[in-house]
Parts: structure tokens; C-alpha cells; sequence
DNA sequence: GAGATAATAGCACGACCGTTCGTTCTATTA
DNA sequence: TAATAGAACGAACGGTCGTGCTATTATCTC
């Protein structure tokens, strides 16, 4: 109970404890467990219902532990929704990134692209790409949860325009190519097939977005280069 | 939601009431003005908040109204979500098909896609492009909303295809050309211009949009019809 | 005018929301 | 063995949600 006027005599008038839990990150093994396999299960669920709306109580459900002893683990709300975002993030680097870090230039650009279009085709989330549905979630909603998921897209988006860049320094893509606007339209063409997968339920998606950028990678490459 | 369940313990066995209201459209003027002026708004927030994020409530406060006489316009959520829909669809009609309705073959397609980039540009609705929004917030939420949905935006990629196509025998687009996967890659470059713009609050999000698809026409275009 | 009917308001409901609280269980440590 | 701290619990809070009933008001027809 915090109401401020049934309290007339109170010893403590004004401290905010805000978020209580999470501050020291609970070494013990047990809680860590324990908020490993909650974030397992929120990120699929926020991936099919939105990160709004995920819903503590029905996360607790799922997971056959009580809401407030779930709650404890983050102290918010907003917390849980940031958590859920590094989750995914974790997972996409994982599945897309990774797998391509010891490459440079027009190959890592080609196996960035790829891993994104087998990161969607496979499932990596129920409900399609999680930063897709987060980012016109978060669009207009201020907060932390947004600038993270904002930091995120702009990092995805810088890879690829840096890969692009070192395959034109590395004489793979034309001189005259304007990587941004390649990495923005390479960006815009996946998540387009991960928009007609989902909304369609269109099995060819993706590779409609697979052969436009394809296509257009072979559109900036330099002559010695193209056709893979 | 999956409400469903509001009856636990009532006199009424299993009648199904269900909406009441609007199924005789309400001839009277009043009436219709009102629930004009309702759309008019809901449409607004929609965008902003999701379909499912618009509450009644909320709404009818807005509108200075009641909530229940906001209500008893619609019958359920759904409906509203439907009208609220149908009035998107229809804004969208007025301000990229029907300014081109007299072009058919090539000036079509160029003309459907500048007058989509405009009306993403001009923030006719204020969250965005509505239908982004709504086709990644309902891709797993099945309905007749979803369906709607669905429907609008087979119709829309229906419309570039079936422009294309014309171009196709006018010989304004090359014949090995796939209209369909042209169809498939404006809608994602534009829906891509819509992201950026809406998540880093970008102002040349639409301009990279806008050349991608200019270009993108102009390599499938006949070489009599390239560059404008 | 009176009466019918459409439109709106008022009010209450059950469900669920995020959040807080005090308590209990459990495992490590002194 | 006793003390301690973390983890989980159950109950409850104030709010808001969609929805349903009932009463009031406005408009139109006679």
C-alpha cells in the first residue's frame, strides 16, 4: 500500500524504492535458472502477441510459477520488455551474425544476407522476425524499450553498410555504389518477405526476397564478382 | 484478446445476441454523423496504438462522449476494429488508387507507387502507414480482422501486378520480367521507407525508398519507356 | 401537442492488468 | 545447529478493459 492519504502517521513519509529486485543481479544459480527459462518463454510469446502484449500474469501461467515470484525477477514491466529485446538480440546474433564473423567484404555481406533469410524461413521465432514486429510496435512509444530496439536496428543496419563499404574498398562492389541506400533496400527486402510470410502465410516468401536481393548484390558487384 | 467468456452465471442459456447493433445501418442522420466522427478519430489512434491497443474508453474520451454510446455504435471490438479498417481502406482508395484511376499500363504503376510514397510522406495517418502497422499486429491474430486484413492488402499487391501486366503487353516492361515479384519488391521498399521513417524518425527514409523504386522500374522498364 | 423510435448517457459487471506486500520455503554459510 | 539471504508464493490493491442493462434525451411522424 502506498497511497499517500490513509497514512497519517507514518514514520517514513517520501522514499521511493522504485524497482526493488534486479539491482544486485542475483549470483545464486537458482534465480538465474530460473529467468533463463522465463525469457526463453517471453520471447517467443512477445514474438506472437507484440512485447505489449506479453502479459506477466499469462507468462507466469505458461510457466507454472506465480506472477508475483516472475515480477520479482525484473521489478517492471518496461524491465521485462528490455529483457525480452536482449533475449532476442542474443538469439539473432547467434543465428545471423555469428556464424559470419570471420568473413569481410562482399562474402560477409552475401552470408549476412543469407543467415537473415534462413533466420526468418527457419522459425527462429513463432511469430516471425521479433525486431520486424517490435520496431512498428515501438515506433511510437517512448521509452527505454524503443531506444534499445532503435540502437539495435541502426547497429543490424551498420553492419550491413560496413560490410558493403570494405567489398567496395576491396574492389567487389562499383565505386559509384551508395552502400546506405544498399544496405536500407537489402534491410527493406527481407522484412518485406517476413511481412508476406507472415500475413499470407506465403511459403514463397522469402524466396521472393531472397532472389530480389540477390539480384540486386549482383546489380552493384564488379563484373569479376557477380553470379556468386 | 479472447474475451469470449463474459457470461459466467446469467439467465440466458446460449443465445448468441452478439452485435446488435449497426446490423440495420442506422438511416438516421445523427447517427451516421456520430459514427463518423468516432472513425474518423479511431483510425488516428489505431495507427499510433495498435488495433488492439485502441480501447473504447480511451476513445470516447477523446471524443467526449460516453463509452457506452460510443459502444452501442459498433456492437464489439471487433467491429469497431473493422470499420476502423474499412475507413483506413477507404482513406488510402482516395489517396493513392483513385488519383490514378484514369492510367492504366506503366503511368499506372509509377503513379500508384509515387502516390503511396506521398501518402507515406504526408503522415496521413499519424502513426504511419496504417496497414504496416496492422498487418504485422494481426499476422497471428485470426479473425475476420485479420482476414479483412488480408484481403485489403491481396487486393493492393493485385492492383501493382495487374499495372505491371498491362505495361507487360503495351511493351512498356520488359516481357521476361516477373510482375509479381515486382509487385512484391515495390510494396517492400515502400513498407521498408515507412520502417525507417517511423523508427529513426528518419526524413529521407522515403527518399531512399523512392529511388529504389524508381530504379527498380526503370531496369524492368522497355528502353523507350526508361527514365520517365 | 402525443407518441414512437433512434441516439446517447449512466451505471454496474466480471475479467485481467501491473504492482505491492507479507510470508514461507530452501539452500548456503557461520 | 543457527542464522541468513534469495526465491517463490498467495492475496490483494487500484485501474482499465470490453460488455450489458436501463434510463434519459433528442428527433421525427402523426
Amino acid at each position: 500500500m502506498k497511497n499517500a492519504s490513509p497514512r497519517p502517521a507514518a514514520s517514513q513519509p517520501a522514499q521511493r524504492p522504485a524497482a526493488r529486485a534486479t539491482n544486485l543481479p542475483s549470483r545464486r544459480p537458482r534465480g538465474l535458472k530460473t529467468r533463463r527459462a522465463i525469457l526463453r518463454q517471453a520471447v517467443n510469446i512477445a514474438s506472437l502477441e507484440g512485447l505489449e502484449g506479453l502479459s506477466i500474469g499469462k507468462l507466469a501461467a505458461t510457466l507454472r510459477i506465480s506472477k508475483s515470484g516472475l515480477f520479482a525477477h525484473f521489478g517492471s514491466k518496461e524491465d521485462l520488455q528490455c529483457a525480452v529485446v536482449d533475449q532476442a538480440r542474443d538469439i539473432f546474433v547467434e543465428k545471423v551474425i555469428r556464424p559470419a564473423a570471420q568473413l569481410r567484404g562482399l562474402p560477409l555481406l552475401r552470408a549476412l544476407c543469407e543467415n537473415w533469410l534462413c533466420y526468418g524461413e527457419q522459425k527462429t521465432f513463432p511469430g516471425g522476425c521479433f525486431f520486424s514486429a517490435a520496431s512498428l510496435e515501438f515506433d511510437d512509444r517512448p521509452g527505454r524499450v524503443r531506444e534499445r530496439i532503435v540502437g539495435l536496428m541502426k547497429k543490424w543496419l551498420g553492419n550491413l553498410e560496413h560490410a558493403a563499404r570494405d567489398a567496395q574498398s576491396a574492389g567487389e562492389i562499383r565505386k559509384d555504389v551508395d552502400v546506405r541506400q544498399l544496405a536500407f533496400e537489402i534491410q527493406a527486402l527481407a522484412m518485406g518477405g517476413n511481412w508476406s510470410s507472415r500475413l499470407f502465410r506465403d511459403q514463397n516468401a522469402f524466396r521472393s526476397a531472397r532472389a530480389a536481393i540477390l539480384q540486386r548484390i549482383d546489380q552493384v558487384a564488379t563484373p569479376a564478382q557477380s553470379r556468386k
